[in-house]
Parts: structure tokens; C-alpha cells; sequence
DNA sequence: GATGAATGAGCCTTCATTCAT
DNA sequence: TATGAATGAAGGCTCATTCAT
């Protein structure tokens, strides 16, 4: 039985996470991670009930951290609702898009192995998953925000969903692609520029 | 030897299809898929070197239409340079948008497999690589129409190339979520909306 | 059912020699016959019931040929027996390891097929099949001439099979190290030096 | 990753060595091996890599005496030349066949399985790599000899590989005949009689 | 708590051979 | 007579997972 509550072997986990890095979680083996570790199979298996737990265990952080994080966006959204400064958290202001951006490459390993070595493991829709997500946050608000009048009509869930996975796609795409912080920093300003949500949520 | 010239047993195809639909590539069994065919695995392999093979020849229409869908678009720009007509191919109008959407959804299950089945296979990256090449066409026209004078800056190349992601990634959208068709032709409206090309681009 | 009988398409024959020349009886395939002489399978099965029957046609001839010249051979030493001269055929003159040599290398492809790519078919042992056969003969004559009081004594059959293992593996051995049919007769001169038939035999 | 350091599970490579005796490299089922051991395949791929690998296990031992067999007959030599006592070494007496013979015997299945049953394995051509080896080292004694005048002439070095390979034709040509160790000892003297080294070395 | 040999099912692939056309 | 798609069995090999030690 495992128990993941102990501290986990070092040498497991960076193992792990270089394997996962490298290939798709399918092709991974799980002989090739202790190997590499040098410890035994068995000794995994003490830890982590099966491949699929491992894996679980390597992006837990980054997946409290996305927790955190729209949590935290969700309620500094209703201060600003209750503040009349909508606009603000809205806008996609410099600050918004580099504090975005310098949070997926604060954890550019965990953001990697979501993104693009998750297939066939449980998160292998992480970011269709993650839009849910943010889809039912936002909606949330913006039927908050309808009800008190400060937006003229109600978008549609599906149109924010898919505004969403738009937006947040474009924000992945430098990581995805290997580019440095410094790059995807400069990017997520045009990014800025380009989505008009203002304009498409009626504020 | 693989002989892929032939016609090509229906219930292999279907069989195949429909595998590699429900699951990921790697995940794919030949010979589930022959027995579900009816067939053996070697009369599989009379028409297929390999499984890579048969996957390709499941998404091959497919991609031979993305082709002739590009070089038509790409052409389409260059008379619309012509005739100073710019903005119609630009601007995304709602035929535009309905006339990508069709092409999406007349080859459902080929962008299917491209878009969420192909992990594993050489079309892993299939968005990303689509995004390549039409970033390449993109920027050689808009080179074009900066050096004619009718933009007023040339963008960065992988500025466009994000902007390019965020734009396909959104009208991929509705295929990969499973939306309808009439779905997706209404949302596709919207994201005409949100992309403000010519605003980005300096037309 | 094959029907050996009737001539033979050149095609197959030539790319079977060809790939049974380059690797082991096993490890050849018969599709890769096929292709390679521009056949199909059904082609080969209608002249050969099976893979044995085609390698068996490939080395027919030069099975003959060692029939024919072991009679020969036989019926020679009979001849000198009767005309006493019997040093002739056993002294090994340059001029019969001459003939040896050359009807070898006359029958090159043969005589490889036969010593070195029949692992796996009816001739896996060729060379000791052939050299109990000559055994056989020349115990027999053997005998004969001790009957007329040429020989002084009767060898053991166990240890003329050895003698002649022995002489016929160095025979052979130019043509399995691939010499030139130059060097093989260079070096049957130093054969005929090497072996002392006359002292073993006790002529 | 196999691990060949470890104690090998000796019902493996009972098996092994009874599959690899009863036929061809190539014919061996690693299936077959593994389920008259009573083991699972994977159980063998636990302490061998693949097929090849199990079979060098098997042979490694005999392999490895005959390379220390190869090294003491050479260190030998060159005492004897010390010593002036040439004809002892190659002379063959009762005795170094006798011993080569008995070596043989004492590893009846080890030669057996290089000799008869490597073909498709590293050690196809076991006799030939043997007598290829034996050829060098016994040349490089020859050359020695011949500079300190104890020869008359220098032998060509592809006549005396083509002698020595007749030479261990014939002592091997027992054990592959399957006969018994005494029936070869006896014969192994009259191989003695046959091979006139002094005569062709010019000793 | 760790070991690591063993499991057992599965994988892709290849083959000699057959047979309806 | 030739075709070539299909068979059916087997091949070597890999894997996540288990469990006696």
C-alpha cells in the first residue's frame, strides 16, 4: 500500500520528472525512472500506488498553485466589482499578463508536463480542464456582474468558454514552445492588445 | 510489403477509425482494431507497414485538405493585395469564419485524430505544426504588404506566430469540445469579434 | 500442388539464389524472393510445394554433379585397382586436386549454398552427409584392396571417416573463406603435401 | 536491464541449453525455453537483454577456456623455442591430443552449441573465428622462429590458416559426429599420423 | 522500508502457406 | 496459370504491478 505521506525519495522524483519531460507519459516506463534513480521498482511502489499517482504526485504543486491562483483571481474580481474598478482586473494590464506569465515560468516543469506530457494520463485534457474551470469562475462573476448592471448583456457560457480557451491558450503557447521568460514576457503584452474583452463582454 | 496504393478494406478503415477515435495513439491496439474488424493482424500489415502508416492513412484526406485549404487561402490574400481589397481577408467576416468552420467539421474525425488522438504518432503536433506553416505563409504576405506600403510596420515573426495560435486554437475550439456544427458556426461569429487583426497588424 | 516439372521462371530462381547466398535458410524470406524476381507468392507455390522444395531445387544441380563425380571418382579407383596403379587416385597429384578445385568453383554458388546457408533445411550438414557418402565408397574399396592384399591392413571405417572429414573440410574451406579460385588451387598443392594417405593407409 | 552479474536461475539455463542443443539458433523459442523452465518470459528477460544474450551465457564459459587454452598453447611455444625443443610442441604427440581432446569433452555442450547450433547467433562462424585466431597467433610464433633460423622458410600465412583449419576440422570432427571421448582419443592419434607439420613448417 | 525476481498479459510485427478469383 | 489478400500461429520483447524475503 502506498503512503504518500512520507517524504518522498529525491532521487524518484527528479528521475520521475526528467522521464516525464522527455517522452509521453505512455511512453514512460517506470523501469527506466528507478534505474535511472537507482533504487527498485518496489521502492517506488512504497510511495505511489501506481504510474498514474506518480505522475499525480509530480504536479500536485503546480496544480495547488492554479488552485491558489484562480482562487485569488476569483475574489480580487468581486473586490473590483464591489469597487467599481471592473476595468482593472478585466483590461489585461502589463502587470496582469507578466504576473500570468512569470507564474507558469515559475513553474515551467509542472506547466511542461500538464501541457504536453500529460496524454493518457488523468490530466491529458489539463487545459480544457483548466477553461472549465475558469469558465465557471468567470461566469459566475460576469452573471454577478450582469445583475447589478454593470455589464449591458450576458454573454453566453459556451461563447465564454471559448473566448477563454482562446486567451488562455495564446498565454501557454510561449511555454509550449520553449520560449524564454523573457520572450513570452514580451509577447503576453500583444497579447493584451489583441483581446478585446471589454468589448466583447459589454462592460 | 506494404501496398497502400490499393483500395483499401472498409471495415480495416472504419475499424481503425473508431479506435483510434476512443483512445489515445499509443493506447490503440492493431489488433483490437483488427479484431474488430473481423480481420487478422497480418491482414492488416498487407496494407500497412506499420501502425504509424495506418494512422497516417486515416488523417491523409485530411491533411491533403488542410493543404489545399492553405495554398487557396494564401493565394486568395495575394489577389486581395492586388486588388487593394486587404481588409475582406483579414477582417474575418462571418463567411470567412462559416467557410472554416464547414471545412472543420466536414473532416470531423480527421481533425479529431489530428487534434486530440495523434499524441505518440508524427502528427503529435499537429496545431503546432499547422500554426508553423501558416505563420510561414502569413509572414511572407505580410512582408509583401508592408513593402507595398499598405501596412505601416512589419510585425514580429513570433509575435504572429502566437497571435496565429491563439486565433486557430479558438476556432479548433468547438471541434475538440465536441460542440455541433451550428454551435460552432454561431461561436465563430464572436471570435471574429475578439481578434482585432488590423488593429495588431497596422493596416 | 507445384509442378516441378515444368521450366522454371528464371526470376525466381535468380532472386532466390540471391538471398539464399545472404543470409541463413531461416532467416530468408520468401515474400522478399518473391518481390525482388517481381512475382507474387502464389507464383512460387505453383512450382514449389514449400521453402524446402525451392532451396532444394537451387542446389539440385550441384548435388548431381558431387553424385556424378563420387561415381566417377569410384569407378576410377576400381579401374586403377585392377591396373595397379594404385598410387594414382590416392597420391593426390596437383592435377586431381586441380580438378577438384576447379569443379568446386565451378559450382561456386552451389557448393556456398551447401556449406554455408543451409543451416535449418535438409543439408543443415552437408558436409559431413557428403563425407559419410564418400566414406562409404571408399571403404568399400578399401576393403577391396586389402582383400587383394594392396593394403597391408584393414583401416578403421570410424577413422577414414575422420581422414576424409579432414581432407574435404580443407578442400572446401577456400571456397567458405571466399579465396579466389587462383589461390585455391595455389594452396591444394600444399594440401596434397599434408596428407600422408599412403602412410595411413598402409599402402 | 538484465542483469547477468547475479546467480542465474539454473532451471533457465538447464532449458536454454537443452532448446539450443536440440536445434538451430534461430529455431529456439525464447517461449519454450521459459515454460520448461516453468518460468515466464519475462522471468528470462530479467538476466538477459534478448535471445543473443542468453545464448553467450551459455557459451561465455567455454569461450573463456578456450581463450586461456589459446593463451597457455602460445606461451608454451615460445618456451619450447627458448629451449630449443621445437618438435615437442608441434610434433603432436599422444599426449596434446589427448589434452585437446579431453578439453573438448570436458565441454561437450559448450562446443557442441558453438559448433553446431550458433548459426544466426555472433558465433555463426565459431570455426572459422577459432582458426582465424589460432592462425595469428601461431604465425607470429612462426615468424619467430624463422628469424632465429630454427625454419627453413616462412610459411604464407593463408596456407597456414588453410592447414590449421584442416587440423581442427578434423579434432573437432568427433565431437560434432557425437561420438564418444574415447572413440576420439583413439582417433585423435591417427590425426597425428596424418598432419605433417615439420615437413610443411620446413622445421 | 526496500528488494528485485517473477508475473501475465499484452505489444507490434513477421512468416510460410492457402485459396477464391 | 497467376494473383495477392488473408490466414493463423508464432516470434521477440516490454510493461506495470506484485510479493516473498
Amino acid at each position: 500500500m502506498a503512503n504518500p505521506d512520507r517524504s518522498i525519495d529525491p532521487r524518484i522524483m527528479e528521475s520521475a520528472k526528467e522521464e516525464f519531460l522527455s517522452k509521453s507519459y505512455e511512453q514512460v516506463s517506470l523501469r527506466d525512472i528507478c534505474s535511472k534513480a537507482g533504487v527498485t521498482t518496489g521502492a517506488l511502489y512504497n510511495r505511489f500506488s501506481n504510474k498514474e499517482e506518480l505522475f499525480e504526485a509530480l504536479v500536485a504543486p503546480t496544480l495547488a498553485l492554479i488552485e491558489k491562483f484562480s482562487e485569488q483571481t476569483e475574489s480580487n474580481s468581486y473586490s473590483f466589482l464591489d469597487t467599481n474598478e471592473l476595468l482593472t482586473i478585466w483590461e489585461l494590464t502589463p502587470d496582469t499578463q507578466a504576473s500570468i506569465i512569470n507564474m507558469l515560468y515559475d513553474n515551467y516543469d509542472g506547466f511542461r508536463l500538464l501541457l504536453c506530457h500529460a496524454d493518457g494520463s488523468r490530466h491529458a485534457n489539463f487545459l480544457h480542464d483548466f477553461v472549465d474551470d475558469v469558465t465557471d469562475r468567470s461566469y459566475r462573476f460576469v452573471e454577478e456582474a450582469y445583475s447589478r448592471g454593470v455589464c449591458k448583456y450576458l454573454i453566453d457560457k459556451e461563447e465564454l468558454h471559448m473566448l477563454l480557451t482562446a486567451y488562455w491558450s495564446t498565454m501557454f503557447e510561449p511555454l509550449i514552445h520553449g520560449l524564454s521568460r523573457e520572450k513570452a514576457l514580451e509577447h503576453s503584452g500583444i497579447v493584451a492588445k489583441l483581446f478585446n474583452w471589454t468589448n466583447v463582454l459589454g462592460f
